[in-house]
DNA sequence: GCACACACAAGTGTATACAATTCTATCAAA
DNA sequence: TTTGATAGAATTGTATACACTTGTGTGTGC
């Protein structure tokens, strides 16, 4: 089984919601989003169901979905979460570190820099986010680099919420001095700078919040790259 | 949207994957499930698509849905994760310890040693998985519990094919050791043993490995507690 | 005996039909 | 004007129908 229909679906709209093109809170009629990617309400409900699992949207019986709106507090935990995982992750990271795997983190800093110079604001957040993801892969553990990007998934939903170009530049360079720690193998350094940066993200949190509009059929039409 | 039923579906197969009535790579055909539940096929394919993004199980495209069965290496990453996360969070919880909190841990071991006493395997395994679970919890981050129930049901496909009676006895007195060095707020000691725990549970692995027998409607009779 | 082709059975992928529920707009009464 | 009731539209929940793919067994040619 599997209809990677479905998978298409699920992922077009997990990148609408987490690059903000789905407002949070924003209902999803199954009808309309089945006549976007012109198929029957059936394979839109089988995606609901995986996002569902994912948290990026909430089923409430008979009245509908809804892209999920992560109160303050589940982003406190989220990043709580972060904050203990990715910081063991550098500590093991730096036992196994490697010329290359540094090579490859300056090489993804230079996209983010690339991508925040051309305003290009989806790109951005992908790369930001990605960073993190980078580092697990760079480990060869592809369940952590998972179990990462779902949740950073999640904050996006929520980190985009107030993201502005210069919130974005800070993140920016505290990678790249993350990096630089890496690079001379001070993993106290590391570590510190890590969770230093974890918590400036989410404090910087709590701003934003505009009233959500929920265009549904205009936000998927504009995909920013093909799925 | 949602439909409880779907979710019920869900819930009662991933309570047989995760008990072992379910063998990993188990065909499950769609019609024998529906026919279990007494619902069309259109409900168990969404509860499908749920235990997929959960990982308990596989979808391959026009063949059908499969148990997962994990890969030693795939185990070994769940574990790393879980060693990282969990560390991490004793750390946090022994920050934050009480001692109303310690009493629910040892009420907890009670527990554990009672479902060892009486040869209950399925309760077992459950008790042995929410000792970590339970920990998240009393630390009030729901995210951190649901993610780490969700890891541990991951492992319990792999652990419950080779642990022994004797294996969930040194489990659990490992549990009171971890609990015992809580209490005396000795951080340190909590998290080497924890990691310790871990690594135990991971090294025991890779032995059983017996051959699955597929039988889905029995598998799915037997059900233990009320879903 | 072995390889290949073919027919048929079993099972998955998707659409559609219909029942049940929720939402919305209208109108009457206070 | 506000409240409440109600009818109809819109939307969700579930089952079923049917096309398409995969698996299996039989028979034919070699």
């Amino acid at each position: 089984m599997e209809s990677s229909t479905t998978h298409h679906i699920a992922q077009a709209l997990t990148k609408a919601i987490v690059e903000h093109r789905l407002q949070p809170g924003a209902k999803l009629v199954e009808q309309k989003l089945a006549d976007h990617f012109g198929v029957s309400r059936t394979l839109v409900r089988q995606a609901f169901f995986q996002l569902e699992r994912q948290r990026l949207i909430v089923l409430e019986p008979a009245r509908g979905a809804f892209v999920a709106s992560p109160s303050i507090e589940e982003a406190g935990q989220v990043f709580a979460v972060r904050r203990m995982l990715e910081s063991e992750m550098l500590r093991a990271f730096i036992k196994t570190v490697t010329p290359a795997k540094i090579r490859a983190l300056k090489e993804h800093l230079v996209q983010e820099k690339a991508a925040i110079a051309s305003e290009d604001t989806p790109g951005r957040v992908e790369l930001l986010g990605d960073f993190h993801v980078r580092l697990a892969e760079l480990m060869d553990n592809q369940v952590l680099a998972q179990l990462l990007s779902d949740l950073i998934a999640r904050c996006g939903l929520i980190t985009l919420m107030y993201q502005s170009t210069n919130a974005a530049q800070a993140s920016n360079e505290e990678h790249v001095q993350i990096v630089s720690a890496l690079a001379s193998g001070d993993e106290e350094k590391a570590v510190a700078l890590m969770d230093a940066h974890l918590a400036n993200v989410f404090n910087s949190l709590s701003l934003g919040r505009k009233p959500p509009s929920h265009d549904v059929a205009n936000a998927l039409a504009q995909s920013s790259k093909a799925a």
